[in-house]
DNA sequence: CCGACTTTTTCCACTCACAGGACAAAGAAC
DNA sequence: GTTCTTTGTCCTGTGAGTGGAAAAAGTCGG
């Protein structure tokens, strides 16, 4: 099938095919009831939609009372591919239109393979779920890696963590590839964007999503948009100083928060502590295993493993400092927990919490929910399918 | 004379309104360079704003090798009035509509005394520039307050320093009393607005302002535009936690920033100095003035004394220890260090640079300049004005 | 001083988008 | 079957806006 190329020609079908991908099938009377035009300028407009192919009709509505009413919705083969690079898998799903997920699967990896093997083990992610029938084709992709992007160019720059990817053209690559428009952002960014769209964060226009995996950050959005910074670093908060002459840190420094909190430093202490006898629990995971996960400590955490706790208990309490000041400066309207450590779930959010209440003032914590994200790993691949809808259905 | 009160009616008036005011007198050809719209268009729109008043004919301008264009500006007669409330002193200034300063006066005073007695005195000055003859009357004013504003009522919150002035209805009662439009927001927010409009910060759209004053706040432009935050406190930087377990503060914590490094806190510290016989200089000057301010730390430094450079230096070195924090946060483009505390200069500039570009990553460092503001005192008075006429230039 | 060339501004006719009413279609309620 | 309600289409008048042409007002060189 030959895939949509279309685009809305002004800025009226674009809110219509918005309103479409979030709200589904709609009338017209119902697009009507929603955006500011007149019957006839709506009708011209929603025709001209049809005979881009965008949007179709979709048979007729349930009578209220009169006339019943024709439904129109976006292309039902319409396709999405979204992408989350993780730092140790990787997340690729397709959705519809409507950014409904259709397929999804997830594969361990490591990042530092480099791009072209990453790329490759992506691509055969998405022949596999193509070759299942959900898609004949991707109308748009787009992808999340884990560090900063210059998100007009969609290249990596200055990853810490994924040494070979500095300056790879993942746009313009994976376009090439895929042979359709691609948008890329940092991982952090998408998973805000993810639950924006249909997780917790739906109503909210200035919120945080602080995301604990292998390393921590953190996605801002302001005003319902994402803010990258000037050089597309922004919310790149692991690295900022948690311990005062703390332990050392990948960048050089010390102290960092991700050095002392993330599912990597968490393996790390939870070995130590199991090496030094002061775990049972930990110690025998660690002989079954040959080493410790983030998962480890929080399934020896549900045994009640006191030492476990504790480590998730400090690391809440450092992580929880850390966003204690990012409210007292950027007073948002909800923090949204996320991240592969969600496992440890509300020991975690229960020190987060405590820390954020005591050390803010009242007038930025008063109605400040602080809450996990209720999408889990979904969360990246729908920001990723939002972040190129969002792009697609812009003019042009 | 009878005050403007027209509006512009569309957002190419609000447009063409703000290009005359940041541009000055202009001819349309001129204007039609700058904005996108036909001759004929652009000539019906100003003609309509010559019709309100806003806008007058202002002869001719130098031929450029053809007809002599028919200057226009903005109305001569246009006043605004900025109002900038410290903790310790107020600064009124008179500005015409190219927000160009015509009068400005300072004076101490205790925002402490309440709502009522300043607003007394604010009066009283706005009174004397009147009748200095700079204006007959006010077409707007913008006010700032140093605590958080409920920015669409204009109306403080919770301000910590500003004890009688929670909920007082400041907009709506100088509104009263000046008989023009009024705009509230917090000074900082102003001064960031300011050093946009005037000052260093002309070209840059997102960035910082971090004053030191009494207290110690920050500005955040997002865009172009003031971010406030949720509640209005964005910015509330000062009760960030810069030393674990360190000094009480007033809000009831300890080690914040603000109870170690603020006009307040380093008054305290060198007064504490001078006592224990560790500066001579200081010592001498406390016996003369009977108490120490920042700006005699500052005159010690500048004779070279120690003590009160080692003051100035740690102070620096915690201030840039928090602004690091922001920096990997927010990855501004530009960070303007300003307030009272600037005749600290360039002993505390460097203090602040060193932390801010060892503790950040280089990608958010590599090319962010962090310069002295260069309005001094005036920035906040030109950021109110900036901040009515924003508000004045934009459709009804 | 005069004509050629520039630049600015005004004028005008033509186009096109849009609003809003009238009307047709389709079904519900009785 | 009649009446009422809702939905969708058609059509015409209005008004905004574009772009060309011409007028106005200069400069500059001979």
């Amino acid at each position: 099938m030959r895939r949509m190329t279309a685009r809305p020609a002004n800025a009226h079908q674009a809110k219509l095919l918005k309103l479409l991908r979030d709200g589904g099938p709609n009338s017209r009377a119902q697009l009507g009831d929603q955006v500011d035009l007149s019957r006839s300028k709506l009708a011209v407009e929603v025709d001209r939609l049809l005979e881009t192919g965008l949007v179709v009709a979709d048979g007729l509505a349930a009578s209220r009372g009169g006339r019943r009413s024709h439904n129109i919705r976006l292309h039902p083969h319409l396709r999405f591919l979204g992408v989350d690079i993780g730092a140790t898998s990787v997340d690729v799903a397709v959705t519809n239109a409507e950014l409904e997920i259709l397929g999804h699967i997830n594969q361990p990896m490591d990042v530092r393979e480099g791009p072209v093997a990453v790329f490759e083990q992506v691509l055969s992610m998405a022949a596999k779920l193509r070759a299942s029938g959900l898609a004949e084709g991707f109308d748009g992709a787009g992808i999340g890696v884990p560090g900063p992007v210059r998100f007009p160019e969609g290249v990596p720059v200055a990853p810490p963590i994924m040494p070979g990817w500095d300056g790879f053209p993942v746009r313009e690559a994976l376009s090439q590839e895929l042979g359709c428009p691609v948008m890329v952002d940092n991982d952090v960014n998408l998973m805000a964007l993810g639950e924006q769209h249909a997780g917790v964060a739906r109503t909210v226009q200035d919120f945080l999503v602080v995301k604990i995996g292998t390393g921590i950050g953190c996605g801002i959005i302001v005003g319902g948009q994402v803010y990258r910074g000037t050089t597309g670093s922004a919310g790149d908060i692991g690295h900022i100083q948690a311990v005062p002459d703390g332990r050392p840190c990948a960048c050089g420094n010390r102290g960092c928060l991700e050095a002392h909190f993330s599912g990597a430093a968490l393996a790390r202490d939870a070995e130590e502590a199991a090496q030094q006898g002061r775990s049972a629990e930990l110690a025998t995971r660690l002989e079954t295993n040959g080493g410790l996960s983030a998962a480890d400590v929080a399934a020896a955490a549900a045994a009640g493993d006191a030492t476990a706790l504790d480590l998730i208990r400090e690391g809440g309490n450092r992580t929880g400092q850390v966003i204690a000041g990012l409210v007292s400066f950027f007073n948002p309207g909800l923090v949204v927990i996320g991240g592969g450590v969600t496992g440890l779930g509300h020991t975690l959010l229960a020190a987060i919490r405590t820390q954020v209440y005591r050390q803010s003032l009242p007038l930025a914590t008063g109605n400040l929910p602080i809450v996990l994200g209720e999408l889990g790993p979904t969360a990246g691949v729908i920001g990723a399918a939002r972040l190129i809808s969002d792009h697609l259905f812009s003019p042009a």
